[in-house]
DNA sequence: CAACGGAATATACCAAGGTATGAAGGCGGG
DNA sequence: CCCGCCTTCATACCTTGGTATATTCCGTTG
């Protein structure tokens, strides 16, 4: 069981992937054998909208894209990527582009924006950037969507008294603020905290945090 | 005319700065009327080694820069600035610059980088931009800072009881943990709320996140 | 050396947090 | 209509947090 072929281990990280959009097959092709030369796993397409039919790989992903597309902007396709839920980051290749277009690139957030001719190893080191943001960014939109989501969960009542205790109100002052009884807020409390699934105050604050309560009616 | 010359109130918001260093003297002057033509304080130096001599202006201010200086490059000043304490957000401008300038300028964190000839409106846009980026980065340093200031004026013991009680445990628990009684660990506690300023434990555990307590010994 | 502040501890007391049991009213869906 | 859920509140009890007072030990500094 030194593992080799079969890997349909659950836990398994899943091969980073590295998506290049650009409708010149040689260039792909070329991209394609650098990018599995280091052990990426690859995905091939010669359009955006061949891109965007397709069924996103899981993450740790980059999208790599040349400026200028059949049919939309590598520009446009930036935006749209980006309130998508199938954004991730990008690095851009272009033959003829322009500083602005640049600038407006990287405003944009794109990880890097290489002029062909490029360097092999430039643009390695720009994927290895895109992937390893990617993983981080993953990674903080699942604990905060895990979070939210047990937010969801609660009543308007415990939602009110998790945002008033977190702010740091004592048991009774938040019974005050919205009229209740001491005990009954303490009942709340012990709700949000359950289904929460806090271990502590501490733990509840930190999640208040990343929810942005508190802040929202400052 | 109705507050000219003195303007001397403390608590006055200090006007917004604007720091241009171009070795090009009409240039300096057409962008100096138009800064002021709109309310903006200017500073107008011919190199970055004048900017350095000279004392830097209160919050908020930027910095409009050509990326070629004498002396040291505008990229290399840039790096310099950026771990310098006036640091501060960058607009570079340039008539012969090109993509790779460009993408490490804007990686390094410039806010805008302007070809020569632009249009005086979105300079103008991009100083607004680098303002308000200035005036949030100095609030967060500013309470990132005072914060860091009551921390240290903690005993190493108060700082590990600080820690380890916004982290969640409860006092029985962090004094098994480091070895204390219970009743040493209220003390300490307490001292901790008193020099931190702290009203309450939620305000605590925000003070440890401020601080990036917990992540330090995982 | 003496004084001082940090650290540790104990006893005692009070305030606040937390849970269990019981109960009552309102409101929506089966 | 009845059941379940949310909300509210009360009494009782226990745990945890927080403060005060007092004592001891240690290391530094005047």
């Amino acid at each position: 069981m030194s593992n080799s072929s079969s890997s349909r281990s659950p836990a398994a990280p899943a091969a980073p992937t590295v998506i290049v959009v650009d409708d010149d097959e040689q260039l792909r092709e070329a991209l394609s054998s650098l990018f599995r030369s280091v052990g990426l796993r690859v995905e091939l397409y010669g359009s955006a909208a061949e891109l965007l039919a397709a069924k996103p790989p899981a993450v740790p992903r980059c999208l790599v894209l040349d400026i200028r597309l059949p049919g939309v902007s590598g520009l446009d396709f930036q935006s749209q990527i980006a309130t998508s839920p199938m954004n991730m980051p990008i690095i851009f290749m272009t033959g003829h582009g322009d500083i602005p277009m640049t600038v407006r690139a990287m405003k944009a957030g794109a990880v890097d924006f290489l002029t062909k001719p490029f360097r092999d190893q430039d643009m390695l080191d720009a994927v290895a950037t895109a992937l390893e943001n990617d993983r981080k960014q993953s990674e903080a939109d699942k604990a905060s969507t895990d979070i939210r989501a047990l937010y969801q969960s609660l009543t308007a009542r415990e939602k009110e008294v998790m945002s008033l205790v977190t702010s740091g109100l004592m048991n009774k002052q938040v019974a005050a603020q919205i009229n209740l009884s001491e005990i009954t807020v303490k009942i709340h409390r012990g709700h949000v905290m359950r289904k929460m699934n806090a271990k502590s105050l501490a733990d509840l604050v930190r999640m208040a945090e990343t929810l942005g309560l508190g802040i929202t009616k400052a």
